[in-house]
DNA sequence: TTCTCAACTTGACACCATGTAAAGTTGACA
DNA sequence: TGTCAACTTTACATGGTGTCAAGTTGAGAA
């Protein structure tokens, strides 16, 4: 049970998952770019479901996740805490996107699966609540629309479907997306000035 | 080959696919429900892809799509067609979400149904061309968005997913999905008057 | 030096759904 | 009476996940 052998695996399992997006990535794939037999991934990751969700967590670290969301907290106004969150999220997609991808396909059958995206798609949902709180604590938003009715808009909006959409399928540049969902969420959520 | 039985099956999958939108629906499953063997499904529609398609038809036909997306293209002004897809393509999304949800998790592995699913896609994406294309005529549409992005973004925000997302997770009713997909749609998309 | 144990390998197999194949049944119609 | 199309029954290939059990190997302890 080598740790060297675990993280070989996560790096094996991410670099599939990320550049054979579209492609299904088994296990005995994992195990050959691991350099390891099929029956040793087991040793570590007991379900397939298992790996995946070890490897958000691989991929969260290496990125410093907690680092990239602290900046929104830090907004002085909640318009800049809106836009700061949706960068910071809106930026982090591309990297859990081949992951994501996986664990979503399997929510119908793994249960496991399904609650470890959900969990961290609720983490995201908390992120739009608390801009979404500092935009009405300044007054600025919409009175149509209420505080929760907001977080659940702004969290569709945000979603990783709809990344995909927006860049993957109508081939917009990420900086694009980014400038996209600020205007749009600013649109959809903001008082009229 | 009776056509009957061929529409047995395709009921039996409507049923199964609609109330039974979050279990798998397997050929044994419509088989059993139609009262008839697995293997005679076969008989009938070669792939599961293949009866997923005849399903989506068959719903069509039982709710006389084109006639609902007619009324869009008699609006007068281009706010007007908006409203009016956004109301006839919103309310349509529950009708076919159980097949739609089977068949996009088809969509890595069989290129049939990822064909067919992108074509119906691509149809409701031309709908929303059509509406912000009546919205530049009327020099509504945002000077901020192109045409192409307009088309994009409104695509986007009324994707299947955004429909499950808010309905189904969120537990928005019907209704408010659809008033709020209107309000979010004008403020994305329209010029400040 | 030898023993032992953990990490890994090898090979086999159960499971489950899709899809293929082939032989048998049945009822309507010529 | 005979034929044929629609359907049934049974069996089996495929492909990936996950389990099981018996070997191999190398490093550290006795």
């Amino acid at each position: 049970m080598s740790s060297d052998t675990r993280s070989r695996i996560l790096e094996a399992a991410w670099k599939l998952l990320e550049d054979g997006a579209g492609s299904e990535v088994r296990m005995s794939d994992i195990a050959k770019k691991a350099g390891i037999s099929r029956q040793a991934v087991y040793l570590h990751f007991p379900k397939r479901a298992d790996l995946l969700i070890a490897v958000t967590r691989y991929i969260d670290e290496a990125n410093e996740v907690d680092v990239r969301l602290a900046a929104s907290r830090g907004a002085a106004t909640g318009i800049e805490r809106l836009d700061a969150y949706i960068e910071a999220w809106g930026n982090y997609i591309p990297e859990i996107y081949g992951v994501g991808k996986a664990l979503m396909a399997m929510q119908e059958t793994d249960s496991e699966a399904r609650m470890a995206w959900e969990g961290r798609m609720l983490a995201v949902r908390e992120g739009c609540e608390a801009a979404v709180g500092a935009l009405a604590r300044d007054r600025a938003l919409s009175p149509e629309i209420g505080e929760e009715k907001a977080t659940d808009l702004l969290w569709t909006l945000l979603s990783v479907r709809n990344w995909e959409q927006l860049t993957l399928e109508c081939g917009w540049p990420q900086d694009d997306y980014i400038g996209e969902m600020k205007r749009t969420a600013r649109r959809a959520l903001l008082a009229d000035t």
